[in-house]
DNA sequence: CTAATAATTAAACATCCATTTGAATATTTG
DNA sequence: CAAATATTCAAATGGATGTTTAATTATTAG
């Protein structure tokens, strides 16, 4: 084994180091609690709820998120609230999900086999919508949680939480087009929305993007009310 | 153990396979080649030997990074050619090492140390380079291999492979100081060279920018001559 | 066809990693 | 101080992964 030059050495290390940016990306469970947190803040019990895990592995899981410095965590009485260590973080995130997506068929075959299950195929596109939210044509809904609507929103949406969204199905106007929209394409929530107002006969469709991708288009957002 | 809901198959399903991407970028000598491949193709022994990693190994890495539609390998002749799979790959293993560049401190120690054993702290800054170039102040060498000048470089960079440096010390002017660059910022070429000028009287800096850098920030690439 | 070169594959090994379980720690509340 | 809750830590397990060595396949040259 020849002895190593010092310019090996350093781009072992240097190598190294990128490497553990990418260990840190390499498990799904981490990778749903990056894509919850670009959500905004949680709790590891939030989280771990969320994500379907136990609190066990998803602290075990935002450890090595902190040692990757891509979250940080900051106790508030007897919750510890963990949040992204920067917006880069969430941009990144987007840039990895949008790779994979370009790159790997696999992630369009098993979208494309859950929405046909849903019966919830197209997707409303982007910038029709941002013209025709001008217009008054359409209403947007945000079905995520209140919370979340609060820490940032798409201007113009309304709050209406999934699990409200058959309580208020008397106040939504029936002679316009409903979009909703949630924490972004992997997130269920605008799914289960429009399969609801579908059945109640409203004329509603899903915007796949969430607020975080929103923000990273450059698009603006609106915050509180 | 719960029965998994039909939205968590799915979100499971998908996360998991972002987590494939995550998994091809956690490695290393893996993240090494992908670095090596933005300057261009390569066959597998050139990869291996430029690496520092045995063939097999390397062989190995590049089916890993084949799978997850990274790269792509081409046959021609004894040769195995590999390429990236996209000019996506690149621009998102410039943000990978940006934002590693941007998180981990050791990137930047591990770095500075390097550079300070070999004497050669201060880089250019690349926006006053432009407008130097430009003025005819400065002269830019490409020290890489003529191969890889000929398949990109910078708009009226001189080919001055780091092994001919030496021979053609004479023909640099002595008036004019002279910029070296090389791959990126991981390369060592730009770093021997700019120690070579300097011990024979030049005033030589580095840029560590490296063509796919400066293809990424929207700047101009020559190619050929 | 044979030899030589290039690349892949297989087997083997050690190492690392995700997850579970149960215990330990820290904070608030009574 | 004690009880309750939230989080982390430690140990154990099973599975995946990186590397080396050696064998195998594929292609070209003679």
């Amino acid at each position: 084994m020849p002895v190593p030059s010092s310019s090996r050495k350093f781009k072992d290390a240097i190598y190294e180091q990128l490497s553990q940016l990418g260990k840190s990306l390499s498990a799904g469970p981490r990778l749903e609690i990056l894509d919850l947190l670009c959500q905004g803040p949680r709790t590891v019990e939030a989280l771990a709820k969320q994500a379907g895990q136990s609190v066990a592995n998803t602290s075990h899981h935002l450890q090595v998120l902190r040692r990757a410095r891509l979250v940080e965590a900051e106790r508030d009485g007897v919750h510890v609230t963990y949040s992204l260590a920067g917006e880069e973080v969430c941009a990144f995130f987007i840039a990895l999900r949008g790779l994979a997506e370009s790159r790997l068929l696999e992630i369009e075959q098993v979208t494309r086999q859950f929405l046909q299950e849903r019966g919830v195929m197209e997707a409303i596109d982007r910038e029709a919508l941002v013209s025709r939210v001008k217009d008054g044509e359409v209403t947007v809904l945000d079905v995520r949680p209140y919370e979340e609507y609060q820490a940032g929103h798409i201007p113009g949406a309304m709050s209406v939480p999934l699990a409200e969204l058959e309580r208020k199905l008397t106040v939504l106007p029936r002679d316009r087009e409903i979009v909703a929209y949630c924490r972004g394409p992997y997130c269920v929530l605008a799914i289960e929305a429009v399969e609801l107002l579908r059945k109640n006969g409203f004329k509603a469709t899903r915007l796949t993007e969430g607020v975080p991708d929103w923000r990273a288009l450059g698009l603006p957002v609106e915050t509180k009310q």
